[in-house]
DNA sequence: CGTTTGCTTGACAGCATTCAACGTTGGTGG
DNA sequence: CCACCAACGTTGAATGCTGTCAAGCAAACG
């Protein structure tokens, strides 16, 4: 039933309403050490075993490359729930792969309205956006305890000055994050409300299906109005629409446990959306 | 009154209703090729000579970079007005850099919508969203007769490997897009119909200026529904605010012909975004 | 167990869209 | 040179989607 491309440790067990791990806290425990505030975790966890490594930065790299890669992935770090894994302005040092936990990136505007430009799971790379102007353009928020891995930006750059494969890996997640942004373009400029939000639970399925969970029943880790900023809607329509989509058959919604009982309905109203 | 950069050749003259030059076709006479039925350019320009390397790839390398540089954009394109420079699912192979015109590029939803996702004009780069697949993920349209300068991307890759100055470059450029990308997230998330379009005129003024231009008066080189798709609002709305900016004294609008006539007041409706 | 935060729902208002008519511009060919 | 046509732009009136404001409920947290 679980299409697991890789296994993640700890599945958390035997919930009928979702298969997404709710914590993973487990690992946490482990001797950590601190640099500059932020607490590192001592363990080195090696790219070349990482059961992340086919979403992850390691894609299509050979055995030796990844393990030059290792040495450069030195320190993990941990971020509590609610906590920045870095702010608008920071100096920017390193991008940062998710390991475990889930995050959302926002931009904000001068007269504090703030725009959602993400969610970011598993695999995923955060922190592009500082190498325009060797600061952070955004802010990284953890929407759960998260772990990521640190990648020392200048190393990555050398590293990929010797090894095309991983130079080429590296600009395709770039270019990726490029076309995605351009997807989310065309659902703001040109999509009404439920076609948003089935884009946006189709999305957010199918990435989770290619991390081997189910693709029919997801656990939220976002708020409405966190969806809403992402969707460039207000939470009240959010939940209008969660709320008609049930009562189509669409879904089934409680509260952020989501079931989808009517994928190819929710496909009709999107036609689209890339990323 | 013209606060260059770079002189850019002949500046069409003494029209007072704009600064911009309409159409840059005195090179297009030279000598051309043709290769697999695009024109391309026999005559090699090269970076270490053009106009636009302080605000193209080139920026901050040194003289032998430059040389190198040279060797790799080979060939320059024409792209007539309402032509692509290409279209999405062509095979990737080269980035391109604008020396003369302006393009936009669009996405297209498989319903038949489709979303205008950025203008380019001198020194910008297009054709980043096909490094992802291999694969071009936009349509690239001139909007009027245009030049560009052909970089193969594999080579562009090669010889970044071997100058990291070139490589940092390249990469800062994909993050300013990224970055660019999420402005227009939070303008599409979070503003309204005035708001977007005080943004888009001031950001293209903007532009202009670091091009030599005026910051006051410029030529629209989109229709009024290609500033719509872009800003996420249907023509009639971005005529009527045009007409409304008229009304309050922020603007002349003549047709395409934009007079800049209040831009506090025009800052005053954005306080932001970014790009 | 109470407080806070998040979610749902209703009524109403407002901004942008839709539909429609008319005006303007630039190119083409008689 | 002028007429005509097509593409583009402007404006009005009515509709509708989403936002706003408000109230009540549910869940999470200490």
């Amino acid at each position: 039933m679980l299409n697991s491309i890789f296994p993640i440790t700890d599945v958390s067990g035997s919930s009928a309403s979702s298969n997404q791990p709710h914590g993973h806290h487990g690992e946490q425990a482990e001797s950590q050490g601190s640099c500059g505030g932020v607490k590192l975790d001592a363990f080195k966890v090696a790219c070349s075993s990482c059961n992340l490594r086919e979403l992850c930065l390691p894609v299509g790299l050979t055995q030796p490359q990844l393990s030059h890669l290792d040495s450069l992935v030195a320190a993990r770090r941990t971020v509590k729930r609610g906590d920045a894994l870095f702010h608008t302005g920071d100096a920017f040092r390193s991008v940062y792969a998710v390991r475990t936990g889930f995050f959302k990136t926002r931009v904000s505007s001068e007269d504090g309205r703030d725009q959602v430009t993400g969610f970011q799971m598993a695999g995923e790379l955060l922190g592009l956006d500082g190498i325009s102007t060797d600061r952070h353009a955004c802010d990284a928020i953890a929407l759960e305890d998260s772990q990521v891995c640190v990648i020392p930006y200048g190393q990555l750059e050398e590293l990929s000055r010797e090894f095309s494969d991983l130079q080429h890996q590296f600009h395709k997640i770039m270019s990726r994050e490029i076309v995605r942004d351009h997807g989310v373009m065309l659902l703001l400029g040109s999509m009404r409300a439920e076609e948003r939000l089935a884009a946006f639970l189709l999305n957010l399925t199918q990435r989770l299906h290619a991390r081997g969970f189910s693709a029919s029943a997801l656990v939220l880790r976002m708020t409405r109005e966190e969806i809403g900023s992402y969707l460039g809607l207000k939470l009240e329509t959010v939940s209008r629409t969660f709320s008609k989509f049930q009562d189509e058959g669409l879904l089934e919604v409680k509260q952020r446990d989501i079931r989808i009982t009517n994928e190819a309905g929710l496909r009709a109203l999107v036609n689209s959306v890339k990323g």
